[in-house]
DNA sequence: ATCCTCACGGTTGTATGCAATCGTCCGTGA
DNA sequence: TCACGGACGATTGCATACAACCGTGAGGAT
């Protein structure tokens, strides 16, 4: 693996944990400077992150730790929504029924820990990529990845409720099931209410903040 | 605008143009030597373009122009009708009807040359790139762009028949006259036809070619 | 006091050179 | 004749140096 990469890999995940909040200002000089590099590979692990909608960067100006605004919410999680959609198509259409297998197996047990651990979103999103994966499709993966991307940071506040993370994982189990029954009109409607549940849940959290300053 | 985003739109009309074919070689060296820079703005503008699809680029690797298959296609298509009528209900929630009325302007004249120019094809796009844009999101026209840019290539096949262009041009009338009449569901239904009718084309054009070695 | 000008520091854009790696081709052996 | 191995060439990965540009702040004019 490339330098470029590792670097790449390191800060997506400083952005994902929020140690690099949204509206932090990057440079390629301070980073090199970190992982001990000239700034050639920095620049293309901080490229690679702009178009992965991570990072917001123009021509001659500073790096930027991009954040979402409520607006573009909306449109990201009906985005969200229709691409869910058409992986559980394609995994009901296509019967891949070992896949799903595994992956159920992998879910059978509640999570471990539910004291508002933040990496339970990780979990979730793990849930969500492998779902993807099983799909079969080179397409709908790395479309998806890039939505929650985005999302991700406001998904932060999304699991500090125990309850939520059980509900959560409950709600999995059950899209899983249904897949295995072939009832793809289930689990799709299972999927939507998933989806959206969390998206209103983000949504009333954000707009609390927005509202205070 | 910097060389490297210079040289970026101009390989990229190379490559929509077909100048360029899918499975065609490029090297840094060779762009850079063509161009009279050096090969660090055409390596970026390589990434770039790798980024959005028309280029394949593994660590250490020859570049690639890339190709779609069969399989990718179905795919693409999908999420091209699904992004489209995300566009036409922003559309008609929003109730933009000025850039509607400009969009309606510029295509109220038949195209002018319908000699089999496969610039029509640019039109066709620049139809659909104008729809996604009329829609006031962020999130829908870069999405769609590089769905089209994947797509490009097979499309250039699709306008060598003067009635087809003749009927492109009708459908789209079609679906600005419902979007200005505010009737969504008609809009959709109509783009959803518009869209599928491509793509029955360019799979039946492309099994042929694929048959044949 | 406020606005404008200009120069400076800092950051990105580009060029060049070297290192590392991969594909290829030739030669050798079975 | 075919399979395998190694060395060469070509290409990308990375480091360094310089150029161009932008925001920022000080200083002066109004």
């Amino acid at each position: 693996m490339t330098r470029t990469q590792q670097v790449a890999d390191e800060i997506r995940l400083e952005i994902l944990r929020n140690v690099l909040p949204p509206g932090t200002r990057i440079t390629e000089e301070g980073l090199a400077e970190r992982y001990g590099l000239s700034r050639t590979p920095v620049r293309e692990a901080l490229r690679l992150l702009a178009r992965e909608s991570l990072l917001i960067h123009a021509p001659r100006a500073y790096y930027e730790v991009s954040s979402v605004n409520l607006d573009e919410m909306d449109d990201l999680y009906t985005m969200r929504v229709a691409l869910e959609e058409r992986v559980v198509e394609r995994i009901v259409r296509s019967g891949a029924a070992i896949d799903l297998g595994q992956l159920l197996a992998f879910w059978s047990s509640p999570p471990a820990s539910t004291d508002g651990d933040v990496h339970l979103v990780f979990a979730d999103e793990l849930f969500h990529e492998s779902l993807a994966a099983a799909s079969g499709s080179t397409v709908l993966p790395p479309m998806l990845r890039n939505l929650n991307n985005r999302l991700h940071a406001l998904r932060m506040r999304d699991f500090i409720d125990p309850a939520r993370v059980l509900r959560t994982y409950e709600q999995h189990t059950a899209i899983l099931q249904a897949l295995l029954k072939s009832d793809g009109r289930l689990a799709a409607s299972l999927l939507r209410a998933h989806i959206w549940q969390s998206y209103d849940f983000v949504c009333a959290s954000l707009s609390a903040v927005e509202a205070q300053p």
